[in-house]
DNA sequence: ATGCATAATTATGAATTCAAAACCAAACCG
DNA sequence: CGGTTTGGTTTTGAATTCATAATTATGCAT
């Protein structure tokens, strides 16, 4: 049997998926800014499709909290008050705390090891913020999966979404960096010791030193 | 100026709200089984409407985890694992721990006596477990609104959701009405002595018996 | 009778059309 | 001169139509 020309060149998800995924893509790089209205027409018109499923992957996007519906005037970009931050924050403070006491505890040694692995790149990018980011991130979202509740994955992913709306992160601080990365060390020490209460405390710290980094 | 006759008999959101509402409804009443295919036809025939808010509605009740959509092959009721329930249950449990603290902490005397209030209407209430079954979940939602996150009470909005696509509710269980009373006069008495660690600690393992009774 | 190929039916996904509400501006009236 | 009303335009919300993929049924051949 020849090589498959890739007739269906690949579409497992739905458009409104797709739709979805570059609108939160736009907004994220602010070429969609917090507050400001999404013209329908034009959009659908710059993706070179129609408004239905434009407009079922803005319900998708509202019920994520990224964009805001107002009956009978559209669609908004989710503005995030200096509150809302700090609540999101917090609330991802709580759910990666217990998540890190789960992986202190029950991890396996790949597990760690990956964990591991994450971390020592995390050291070596203390120089470059954006590749930082990304790294943290990565780590984060690793630890919430090998913690096992897919659940608090998902909750997490969608609060990290929402917080990515807000550009004053608390990464951005000067000297924070360096800061974050010692305590991410500490809390290996945690997880590598099979300390679970001190991998929750040195988590639920991390989280706190961030929030009032952005204060 | 006249009594308005109420022109707008009253839309205040749009038609694709009120039917995930009713869809909802349908799904924890079990008229939709978990695991069956949801005909977009027949309902949209059923409610009378057309396919487009319905689809809209389906959309929104897949982003919260209620139903699940496979492409080109429709929206199917979301089945939960025996292992879902209790990620979720646990999950619901450290969040409202947390809140549980923050309440303890800060409340205002007027909250306070929300929740007295509320818990006193369950103390009446042991023998009738629909009643008790509504006032609980008024209980635990008040307390998180206390606590003041508003994204907590969302995502535990949503959590709670999809925890009533069980039957299996650990309440259900013979004997854990008495059980789960006793574990919320412990938690008021440490809200009362605005003790929050005890508060939390006694929310945490309020929500460990629900799961051990479930299992 | 069974298995496979193919045709008919059905349902989904997306575009298009239609109706009504909100917005904007100009003219009218006090 | 200011405020209100009315007309036209824009934009949302919903229904309808259309295309395509999937499923079922049918028929033919072995």
């Amino acid at each position: 049997m020849a090589a498959l020309p890739t007739p269906p060149p690949l579409s497992p998800r739905a458009l409104y998926q797709d739709v979805a995924e570059r609108l939160r893509q736009q907004i994220f790089a602010r070429q969609l800014e917090p507050g400001s209205w999404i013209d329908e027409l034009k959009l659908a018109a710059e993706f070179g499709i129609s408004r239905t499923p434009l407009r079922e992957a803005l319900k998708v996007l509202a019920t994520e909290g990224l964009v805001t519906m107002k009956v009978r005037r559209g669609a908004y970009v989710t503005e995030m008050s200096a509150d809302d931050v700090a609540q999101v924050y917090h609330l991802l403070g709580v759910l990666e705390s217990d998540a890190a006491a789960r992986v202190a505890e029950h991890a396996s040694d790949d597990e760690r090891m990956e964990l591991a692995r994450l971390h020592a790149q995390l050291e070596r990018q203390v120089r470059q913020r954006d590749a930082f980011f990304a790294t943290n991130e990565q780590f984060h979202m690793a630890l919430l999966h090998i913690a096992g509740n897919r659940w608090a994955v998902q909750v997490a992913t969608d609060l990290r979404k929402v917080m990515k709306l807000n550009r004053h992160h608390s990464l951005f601080k000067r000297g924070r960096l360096a800061e974050s990365l010692a305590e991410h060390r500490a809390l290996m020490r945690a997880i590598e010791g099979r300390d679970p209460a001190a991998a929750q405390a040195l988590m639920r710290a991390h989280f706190e030193s961030g929030l009032e980094a952005a204060a």
